[in-house]
DNA sequence: CTGTTAGCGCTTTCAA
DNA sequence: TTGAAAGCGCTAACAG
């Protein structure tokens, strides 16, 4: 491997000077500068990044950790931060906590081992280990998405997921559902509560009571959706409506209806948080609440390289909550008795029938 | 930052000893090696990864060059990969080519100046770029997917392109197609290529004529798939059958032709590569040729391992070339005059109904 | 304008 | 069993 000594012989100069031209410091004569630059060519000089953050004492890396890289909302999520990190010279680390909140403070040691220059963090939960090492041990500058970190000067990208359940719960109740299901994440997710405690105050402000057994808190999976759709429609007392805590969960409850032999919506109403690239050719077309990812991935990372510039603690926390978007399916039945043929959705976002890709780019860039 | 120093001197030794004791050199005596044990606790000591791979001269990094990391494709890769390196004490940088092939050498670059262990690489095309970097700069081991890279002496894991398209070709001919479409991405793309290739080849062999105009080589973006397959429908002689060579391709001409009111199969048949997580709940079910992801990336890191603890040269370039299966959906269509109602498909895995969430988990583990 | 040099934190000889 | 010291490749004073 080539190191700068080598291109200071062939070019004839001294190191200080290569280093001067790979950084930009005009100090370097025309002639010298040229040589430099043939040098670099010729020898196939990469600059070693390891020695210059060593040097710099922080690397060029972001570290990123995600709940579930098979998620396709973490996918739009990565390519989001990745593009604006490398157009700003850094490179980014995903770390993918598998769904499994307990990996979070391991993974964050890792990433203290390799020395990240920031971290953005989902958080997942706030786990007794977690705040426990991080009370403990000095971070690199943080911004945390999904959840909040109370105590950690960091930023925070979020949407209000109160809100968006509630956008949700107030859709059906305009379509006079009354027996509504929940399926959310497990307890201690901190979205998955979040939805949960949405999805409560909702229902006790449409003065409709939420019956436990028509809550289910399984997971963020879409096994957990599929199998807590089919408990709740083989019952006698089923739902007419389920409401579902993320994409994935909402994909498999509609799997399991639909293998349980009951249509969508005649049977039963569905729908879901998070935008998924093919909702246009899920059939029904699910009713949604979305999240705007990549505005929320480039405020992230924008954040974040600000704070890894700017002197320690120069910076207070900074917070936005973003607006969720109601995007309106065809998986919700009016049920009233008897009523005009549609209600008005809730939000002003149209969802006009669009191609699936400028549906996807819409969620991934 | 607490370092060894610090640990040294709360310790009352050397840093040497500290090292020895990091490093489970047992030249250490019991006592020091408690009083180390104690101070690396109190300081809250974790080890500089970057000082350690400066001097030892590689990282525990790995770098992974994917082509599209929006693609559900890439994710499953990507989280199959990671598993197997964490657990082997590495970190994985994900580098997205965002479907530019000419971004590839720059990235490799990158991932040098990174002074990574290994790189899993998906070479995307044979760019003379890329090649003349090959050629001329040291690069680390590396394990290259999709596309073979002749020449370098690393390992390949991959699947048969020709004989997955010819699967599909073939399936649609037994079902009395004679006028099929391709949409494949574009000329230079090497997978793309090699699909377009094998479509030729079983067209010829079933006696069939390729219309040129019936074959798009637009990109392996949904925007392409919508367009082409919107282009060739609209047309007075539009096919009766389109094979798609990705996925997403496949969902865009799906969307095209249902916004151009078109029914799926009953006006035209549709076939594509590759698996979707929610390919159960796309109406209709596509007819697929996927491929073993999980089995591709487990081999393709395992090999990697192997190469970058063996010494240099010491393993002969591998390769594997994994089975694509295919997976009969409901979105091809029997033209044929009088025959029995549907034909057997041509490979043993069966496509029973099965929950999106195991169909899942099959692609992504 | 250019070169010399002191470290960044770590591992690893080599002496003691 | 220990410690001193060299040096990985780079940047940034400082000296010329």
């Amino acid at each position: 491997m080539a190191t700068i000594k080598d291109v200071a012989k062939a070019a004839g100069v001294s190191i200080a000077s290569v280093s001067a031209v790979l950084n930009g410091s005009g100090r370097v004569g025309e002639g010298a500068r040229g040589r430099i630059a043939n040098a670099i060519e010729a020898v196939g000089y990469a600059p070693n990044t390891i020695a210059r953050s060593l040097r710099l004492g922080h690397s060029h890396l972001i570290g990123m950790v995600v709940g579930d890289i098979t998620n396709p909302f973490s996918g739009a999520l990565v390519r989001t931060v990745e593009k604006v990190a490398i157009a700003n010279g850094f490179s980014v680390i995903v770390s993918n906590a598998d769904g499994d909140e307990t990996r979070v403070p391991e993974i964050i040691d890792q990433l203290r081992g390799q020395h990240v220059a920031g971290i953005i963090l989902n958080p997942m939960s706030r786990s007794d280990a977690l705040v426990k090492q991080i009370e403990s041990r000095p971070l690199p500058p943080v911004v945390t998405m999904d959840q909040k970190l109370p105590g950690l000067a960091c930023d925070y990208v979020g949407i209000d997921n109160r809100a968006a359940i509630r956008m949700l719960v107030e859709y059906l109740v305009r379509l006079g559902h009354t027996r509504i299901a929940l399926l959310s994440g497990r307890v201690g997710r901190w979205t998955a509560d979040e939805r949960y405690e949405g999805f409560v105050a909702a229902m006790a402000d449409a003065g409709l009571v939420v019956d436990p057994s028509l809550v289910a808190r399984a997971g963020y999976e879409g096994e957990s959706g599929y199998e807590a759709a089919g408990a709740m429609m083989t019952r006698q007392d089923r739902p007419s409506a389920i409401v579902a805590a993320n994409n994935i969960i909402a994909l498999g409850a509609l799997q399991s209806c639909l293998d349980l032999g009951f249509q969508c919506p005649a049977d039963i109403s569905l729908a879901g948080m998070d935008d998924v690239p093919w909702s246009g050719l899920v059939r029904p077309k699910l009713s949604i609440v979305g999240q705007p990812i990549a505005d929320m991935g480039e405020l992230a990372i924008s954040w974040l390289l600000e704070r890894i510039r700017a002197p320690d603690g120069a910076i207070a926390p900074r917070e936005r909550i973003f607006r969720p978007f109601f995007a309106a399916g065809d998986s919700c039945r009016d049920i009233r008795p008897a009523s005009p043929p549609s209600p008005p959705p809730p939000s002003s976002r149209p969802l006009s029938p669009r191609p699936i890709s400028s549906r996807r780019r819409a969620m991934a860039q």
